[in-house]
DNA sequence: AATTTAATTGCAAATAATTATCAATAGCAT
DNA sequence: ATGCTATTGATAATTATTTGCAATTAAATT
């Protein structure tokens, strides 16, 4: 059987939490530490990557896993697809909608049990063009 | 301009190419360093890492850079997408057409400059079932 | 409220994947 | 053959993340 390991609500995973809702540009683990580390040196780095884990298992943010460099996380829990700006190296939101249909169709193909997808566009942000 | 620099054909860059071309399987840098240190173990793995970067700019393999995990190279250079299976790690080529159009939608709508997109699909392969 | 328990923390060290450094070597054009 | 410079091997460094472990602490159980 599974063993069902209960959350506890401290105050780091809480921090955590209201640092990612306050970012909305898509930061990465490392990026969520330095702005945490200004508030509450206590913070260890270690904390901010095992939470983030953590609250993204539980739905409360979005992790997203780049095709290159670092993971980056969400406040925005909804499923939605992004790009990453080659010069910037900024993501952001793309609004194309979810493709709901997009994994049935192979589904039936292959035998594979398909759980997501994953498209992430490369590309050049207006700023930087 | 640009500086333009001639490639060498040299026996660890054949080596290298040669290897992908003969595994069928989308071996990472480090599973084709491991193949080929069998037979030449006089090619270093910067070397192997090197030469898939050259080969992939050249358009001779494959670059797939994965959403975890080590990237992985591929001999089939006509853009597809692929599936990773999330308990055996293997990852294999999806059978869904190449979807050319998906970047201009987003082109006229954000300003943004999209030059490619990976879909990466996860879930269980058959074997793993 | 006191006690038990197990999840969580901080710190440092470990790991994984890749890139950089740099002197020595070796393709290739002349 | 000579010279230029891309490439190589060996190792150190980097980047992003995870892990080991003793100490701590939230929450369940007396």
């Amino acid at each position: 059987m599974q063993e069902l390991k209960k959350n506890r609500n401290t105050l780091q995973r809480r921090i955590v939490l209201e640092t990612v809702q306050n970012m909305t540009n898509h930061p990465d683990a490392d990026t969520v530490y330095e702005k945490i580390s200004k508030e509450h040196p206590l913070v260890s780095k270690a904390t901010v990557y095992r939470n983030l884990k953590i609250l993204a298992k539980q739905g409360l943010i979005l992790h997203i896993p780049m095709l290159d460099g670092a993971d980056c996380f969400d406040f925005n829990c909804l499923p939605h697809y992004h790009i990453k700006c080659r010069k910037c190296g900024g993501v952001f939101d793309v609004d194309l909608p979810y493709q709901k249909d997009i994994c049935s169709k192979i589904n039936r193909k292959r035998g594979f049990i398909i759980e997501s997808h994953q498209i992430v566009f490369s590309g050049v942000c207006p700023d930087c063009q």
